[in-house]
DNA sequence: CGTCTTTGACCTGCGC
DNA sequence: GCGCAGGTCAAAGACG
């Protein structure tokens, strides 16, 4: 971002630019040089005036950085401030606990880095103590020994409220559910035949899917947990094969995920997720985890959605036709009693059996911008959380095509990645191929392309004003500067045994050099904002995340991912 | 030699 | 019941 403001001349060059400093001194001689003298002179003259105007941008640049940390500073300030509130308020919400009926105030509460609402303050202790120790605690303890810890705790009234979500839940352990969630049969074996709502409540939540589309070169999306691939398929309507995988981090973990290339577009990588994990999870995996438990948490309210009381609800009607487009989303939320509305554009959503997916887009250009619906903040800053859609026919032909009977509410939060400013702007850029890197870059300057820039600090104004006012959106941020920040911002990468008791927050970068080397070092699959590099085995993956962008890289030189990019696998010989 | 991937076979659910 | 499609298993091969 700085640029390097000594010229990188060579000594000779630079002997040869005194001389000429001392010729133009003396008086010009009429010889054969005087030509070639003045010549030199000129381009010594627009040498110093590009230097002057590289001096000049770095100055802004610099004042833009500094004003970007400030922003950022105050930005986390106030979002641990509002954390804390929080928690404040759901203690005391939990001394008095007589809101079971439509009079519960409605409530949407994505923690991140909290495993559990009565824990969450000793977490919170814990951070702080961690942050100024300096050391881990090292001793997972029982529910809270999780990185990911993302609560959405939605609190239906009736008997479901026992029976968490799996989704909402990614690193609860084993005793609170049962390990075993697939296939989706098993489910109803341990539900009361009697509770039908609750059965089929439950098997709705236990089968919601989480989707991510995401521009990526590497056989599949590095999300920081080790998967092993157990399975290959080719499905009905993408030639692309489908790949399954399976957690390895515990042998027990009953969290799959399938990765298929888009059949419109092979450069977009669709990666589902399904189950909850049991185990803790390595710091860089709660990023995603977070993202799609938050996702998850949507679709699986909105299954109850019919419910009074319940803290999300999906404005959608029950439709038995698949995927029926809504163009439209509408999640309520409230906060503190007073509610407030998420509108996605372009969603699409149906009921048409067991496997609710959500679907977080991170490929799709902005059309239309929910935050400048919501906040009139300008769509093109380094701090634009942009939540708007583009068509989805993409996914719906690739996942969720006529033959599929998927239910899917599509979560639009493409243009995340819209703007080479934003957040999610670097995950779309990092370790892509040349080829891609060539669409991407025509992409970039399509995008580019705003018209107008606003203040910096009246976007993050407004950018500060949709996170703090609202849960969903601090989790989607939490979860994209969580794995920006991972372990590349000031913390040290976490091993498997104390990467547990790192929370959010507590790794935000405090040095943007070090994103920088991050840059320079190498990161993974782009889209992964997660990268990860299909070469590298997982210690190296786990190694290698956190290595994330906090600013804007596309003026910065990319290396290419190491790992041979292309669909999932070869399509040559899946013939069945 | 251990781990991971590949891939054909098999199982299951669903619609007709 | 049959066929189709999605999903899983497990033996064989590849790889480090």
């Amino acid at each position: 971002m700085i640029r390097k403001l000594t010229p990188n001349l060579s000594s000779g060059e630079h002997q040869r630019e005194i001389k000429q400093e001392d010729d133009r001194s003396k008086p010009p001689s009429p010889s054969k040089k005087d030509s070639t003298i003045i010549k030199e002179e000129d381009q010594l003259e627009s040498a110093k005036a590009k230097m002057g105007e590289v001096k000049e941008e770095n100055g802004r640049l610099k004042l833009l950085l500094s004003q970007v940390m400030k922003e950022y500073q105050s930005l986390h300030m106030r979002f641990c401030d509002i954390l804390q509130q929080e928690e404040e308020a759901k203690k005391s919400t939990e001394r008095a606990p007589s809101y079971q009926g439509n009079e519960e105030p409605d409530l949407v509460s994505l923690s991140l880095g909290r495993s559990s609402g009565t824990e969450s303050k000793k977490e919170e202790k814990k951070s702080s103590n961690l942050s100024t120790n300096g050391k881990e605690d090292e001793k997972p303890n029982g529910n809270e020994g999780l990185a990911l810890g993302l609560e959405c705790k939605f609190e239906p009234t009736g008997s479901t409220e026992k029976n968490p979500s799996p989704e909402t839940n990614f690193g609860k352990q084993e005793e609170e559910e049962p390990t075993e969630i697939w296939p989706p049969s098993k489910i109803l074996k341990t539900v009361r035949s009697g509770d039908e709502d609750a059965a089929e409540l439950m098997q709705l939540k236990k089968a919601a899917r989480v989707s991510v589309r995401a521009r990526c070169d590497t056989p599949t999306m590095n999300d920081g947990c080790q998967w092993r691939k157990y399975g290959q398929k080719i499905a009905k309507g993408n030639p692309c094969p489908r790949a399954y995988y399976r957690c390895t981090v515990s042998p027990t973990c009953p969290v799959r995920k399938q990765v298929q290339r888009c059949a419109e577009d092979m450069s977009i990588l669709i990666t589902t997720y399904e189950g909850n994990h049991n185990h803790p999870l390595p710091l860089s995996a709660t990023a995603m985890a977070s993202t799609t438990s938050a996702a998850a948490s949507m679709l699986q309210s909105q299954s109850s959605s019919s419910q009074p009381g319940l803290g999300t609800s999906v404005s959608a009607p029950n439709s038995t036709s698949s995927a029926a487009n809504l163009h439209g989303l509408n999640f309520n939320f409230s906060q503190n009693s007073r509610p407030y509305q998420h509108y996605f554009p372009n969603s699409s959503i149906s009921t048409t059996n067991s496997h609710p997916t959500i679907t977080l887009d991170l490929t799709a250009p902005a059309n239309s911008s929910y935050f400048t619906r919501l906040s009139n903040a300008p769509r093109y800053s380094s701090t634009c959380l942009n939540f708007s859609s583009s068509p989805s026919s993409s996914l719906e032909g690739a996942i969720n095509n006529p033959q599929t009977s998927w239910n899917t509410g599509h979560l639009n939060f493409g243009s995340l990645s819209n703007h080479k400013n934003s957040f999610f702007g670097p995950l779309n850029n990092l370790g892509r191929q040349p080829a891609q890197e060539h669409l991407y870059q025509s992409y970039m300057q399509m995008t580019s392309q705003t018209p107008h820039q606003q203040p910096l600090s009246e976007t993050i104004t407004a950018a500060t004003k949709a996170i703090t006012s609202n849960p969903s959106f601090r989790s989607a941020l939490a979860a994209a500067l969580t794995s920006f920040v991972g372990n590349g911002g000031g913390v040290p990468i976490l091993d498997k045994h104390s990467e547990n008791e790192a929370k959010w927050g507590e790794s935000l970068p405090l040095n943007t050099a070090q994103h920088h080397a991050a840059v320079d070092n190498e990161v993974g699959c782009a889209s992964s904002y997660l990268g990860k590099s299909s070469s590298m085995n997982s210690q190296q993956q786990q190694q290698k995340q956190g290595s994330l962008l906090l600013f804007p890289t596309n003026s910065l030189p990319f290396p290419a991912s190491k790992s041979a990019p292309g669909p999932p696998a070869d399509t040559s010989n899946q013939i069945k």
